[in-house]
DNA sequence: AGCTGTGAATGACTTCACAGCA
DNA sequence: TGCTGTGAAGTCATTCACAGCT
């Protein structure tokens, strides 16, 4: 379910703030879906609601914790020190929210060894000691399309199991290895649609 | 339907590569989806497949294009001058796919007047002014969660009718406006989801 | 009284499978 | 023969609505 994270993230909001139980109604709004939604989500791994009062928000996020597999940080290689790469490579979000990137590489011999952040850029060619070493299931990719294909196999090769690609590419990769793809461009594409059924015409 | 920018993409290498027709099937292969579910997505809006031989490139991409509004550029404003918001400014992707960032604001005082890119950041204060100057229907939302509610508002008010979030919050905006949230720290938790399942333990 | 947990109803999307045209 | 277009079947997700616990 995609809306689990959704679920952990407004939890941990609502325990900074103080709230120790929360209902299916409550919840629901702020995660932006259905009352009915959450509860049969929440229900699907076993949940401990009391009738009458809701969620304990502690108990809740533990749970959510553990189905998440969020109980420790998982380490992610990012591949691709571009425009893209960088803000990754520095960008707080992950680190918040569980996920160390441990190790960033590029194709490019000038960057190896310019930083990022607290990182060094390696080699493309250091990726399989680099997973071995820091035990990473998780690869980030940040080239070009045109390189994307050959960037998956090597991680792939190297035991990577789960890929999140910002590549506009549809990777062929084996079964048992998961991909996510985040096209920035088709996010803005879908929009675009929408609103060009909003006015026929518009000049940009 | 979310799959119709994916065709599109894929159309356009096809055609690059100087393919005249593309059969269902192909195109399936290429989008990683089924063949069945290409044809019913391409019939939804008047196909001109030609059976026995498949479909005509140009046509076909000049029909997308109609469909996904992507006959004009798009103007875009950036909110957030921060790591991703620079990455985004300076992302050649969004280009070329037909969406200019035309300006780009931030809250921070010190940034206003820096330079990204070809563009200047601008104070926030301005979006209301560049909205209307630029004829900007998209506005890209690029800073810390607890500053994007009054960003979408803002956005909101100067007359966007579309966002793209980066921002890990569910926004609250009128109906007619569209959202789109891109939640990074979501991908690799879903991520995380499928790799918790396989390996009961990891130590990251 | 309030809110969860869940069967049943609905709806949306996917896939199948094949008729029909080039 | 090859491939599209599409009714029909199948699958999955969402929503409703209410029984049952606290």
């Amino acid at each position: 379910m995609a809306r689990l994270p959704v679920y952990h993230r407004v939890l941990l909001d609502l325990q900074a703030g103080g709230q120790s139980t929360v209902s299916s109604e409550q919840l629901a709004e702020l995660a932006g879906v259905n009352a009915a939604k959450v509860r049969k989500d929440l229900s699907h791994f076993g949940s401990y609601g009391t009738r009458g009062v809701g969620y304990e928000v502690d108990q809740l996020l533990a749970d959510l914790r553990r189905e998440l597999g969020l109980t420790h940080d998982w380490n992610c290689i990012l591949v691709g020190a571009g425009n893209l790469g960088s803000a990754l490579a520095k960008f707080a979000g992950f680190s918040e929210r569980g996920f160390a990137v441990v190790a960033v590489v590029d194709v490019d011999r000038s960057k190896v060894g310019t930083h990022l952040g607290a990182l060094t850029v390696s080699h493309d060619e250091e990726i399989g000691r680099l997973v071995a070493d820091h035990g990473i299931a998780i690869g980030i990719i940040a080239v070009p399309p045109a390189a994307a294909q050959e960037v998956a196999d090597r991680l792939v090769a190297a035991g990577v199991t789960s890929i999140l690609n910002f590549a506009p590419t549809v990777l062929d990769v084996p079964d048992e290895v998961k991909v996510r793809d985040v096209d920035l461009a088709v996010e803005l594409q879908i929009l675009a649609f929408h609103e060009g059924r909003r006015e026929p015409r518009r000049t940009g």
